[in-house]
DNA sequence: TTGTAGGCGTTATCAT
DNA sequence: ATGATAACGCCTACAA
């Protein structure tokens, strides 16, 4: 109830007549302690507003209880209208919940904080470290796992890591998707990709151009546009590839924004989806399902993916010295009007 | 570069053939060190790779160079199509980085994360703390503040409280939006309140009452809507108002999304916008700007506030007996076509 | 079951 | 300018 001053184990100790120790036993709930001594603890650590020193304690026990879930992005690419950030947090939270953990958010869209997310992760803020959204080889994961702090990321990171990772299959998505606009009838295929410095961008294309070519059709770059997973992008991607050459009469969209900007401007552009064009998108987020037309889309489990990234990460902790395993989700194409 | 057994300062002074205090004195950027010493020392460091323990040195410091910024909200909430909290955290991290603090950001939409937050906090796992978007009257900033935690809100709280807060003038703008409605001959002015749990939804909705009446127009219940400060909630008071009676020719909604559900509702119904009915919102969101027509809107200046916000805690952390202030910012009115 | 005592890795106050 | 040394608040063998 003092303002200042917070009262520590030995104040507690002394008020209720008995030793630190017994009353850290109380405190973390060891069961060797008599009924009557821990009542008196509890009286005290209430009469005092007794609160345990984390510093203190993770001095001695080498653990925060905390985990930092790391986003490589500004807030304002984070907080888009984008739910896939959303579905991440709310699965990891969940599970850090059940494993009575904290959760550290952190967003690292700049080389300054991503500088201090790194100095923070290092100085032992934490007891291990999730990433989400890596853009490029970003070294920091590996820097992590090489000063034996627990790491994991969602999404393969780029280029050779030690870091294990949960990842959905983009390949086989994709595959799915482009298989069935082929059975559609559709000839002409064309791509709206995503960001090439994301693991999920480059395979989505490269997945793409393996399925077109694998249905014995031709990879032509003009069929090919560009964009960052974005709505606007999407559109801007559009209208690139409307203007290199005829339109073509199927198109996958690395993301449902992008295919929802896409579907805009096919409007504008007096084409019917999907009897001109039909569209598959990636993601199956709610915006894919009040799309209109609704959107064809490539399911991937976010939530459940979340969890079992995090779940990963705990075992990790737990088990510092088990081998590394990334686990890979199957999606699932799930069809609706706009192909 | 070893895996596990991270160096301590007492390995460092070995290899440099220094003192613990001498190499802590290096650490620190003391100047009072030789530099013969001080370039050993670092080079020691290098190669041992050393990093502070953070534990250890928040035990003798007091301090975490931390601060948090507790959303009691849910993860889907806050990554809505709301600018809001992009907003803030912007503000606030570009602060938080010049005074080369670490921004954690921690969100509590059920009791058990409030709880966790509340222990986190308390345990000194940060330096000062900052809320937003508080709902009814939250406990935990007083709860913190009588701990002797710093505690700053973004938005006035409800109910006592010991808390210093930064806010906009919520009557002020709303006050401005009437009167602009008035101006241009509107009667009937309705509005579309934000929650009623929230004092930005509380003070808009007095606002509007006493600005109505203050025009020696009538205060109709049927004219009052309520929603959630988003888009789907601002649509179905709008139906609802309609629904009620007599269209109005002006309205005024607590939010821009709230005001952009409207314009959809006021679609349908055949009513044009500005002719039938006016409509102001409140924000300044770009959603507002993109809106068709445009949205004239009350304009608040988030990032500022953000900016204050932190440059305040930072104040009470440094000066934790100064008198405590809270601030309001004057909105301002913007025009644009939709009255 | 309870208490004693040592140590976790720093910083800070003294001497020197 | 540098080095002992005492905290900081807690956990945990080990002893009793």
């Amino acid at each position: 109830m003092v303002t200042r001053e917070r009262p520590t184990l030995e104040a507690v100790a002394r008020r209720a007549g008995v030793s630190r120790a017994t009353v850290s036993r109380v405190v973390n709930g060891s069961t060797s302690v008599a009924a009557a001594i821990r009542e008196a603890v509890n009286r005290a650590v209430e009469e005092l507003g007794y609160v345990p020193n984390q510093a203190a304690r993770s001095l001695v026990t080498q653990r925060t209880e905390s985990i930092a879930l790391i986003l490589p992005e500004t807030a304002s690419r984070v907080f888009s209208d984008d739910l896939f950030f959303p579905a991440i947090i709310r699965g990891v939270g969940a599970e850090l919940e059940a494993a009575d953990k904290q959760l550290v958010l952190m967003m690292a869209g700049s080389a300054a904080s991503h500088d201090r997310v790194e100095r923070y992760a290092v100085a032992g803020h934490v007891d291990g470290v999730m990433f989400a959204s890596m853009h490029g080889a970003d070294p920091l994961p590996g820097t992590l796992v090489r000063l034996g702090i627990p790491v994991i990321c969602s999404g393969r990171p780029i280029g050779p890591s030690e870091a294990p990772y949960v990842d959905v299959d983009h390949f086989g998505g994709v595959a799915a998707a482009v298989r069935h606009l082929v059975a559609s009838g559709r000839r002409r295929i064309a791509t709206i990709a995503g960001p090439q410095d994301m693991s999920a961008g480059q395979d989505r294309l490269t997945g793409w151009r393996h399925a077109v070519r694998h249905a014995g059709l031709a990879v032509e770059e003009d069929l090919v546009g560009y964009g960052n997973f974005t709505r606007a992008s999407g559109a801007r991607a559009m209208e690139q590839i409307l203007a290199a050459g005829d339109p073509p009469d199927g198109l996958f969209a690395a993301s449902d924004l992008m295919a929802l900007g896409a579907l805009a401007v096919l409007a504008e552009h007096g084409l019917r989806v999907p009897h001109d064009v039909a569209v598959v998108g990636f993601d199956d987020s709610v915006a894919a399902m009040e799309a209109r037309p609704p959107l064809t889309t490539v399911h991937q489990p976010v939530e459940q993916m979340a969890r079992t990234l995090t779940l990963t990460l705990l075992d990790r902790i737990a088990n510092p010295d088990a081998p590394v395993t990334s686990q890979v989700y199957p999606p699932r194409l799930v069809i609706r009007e706009s192909s």
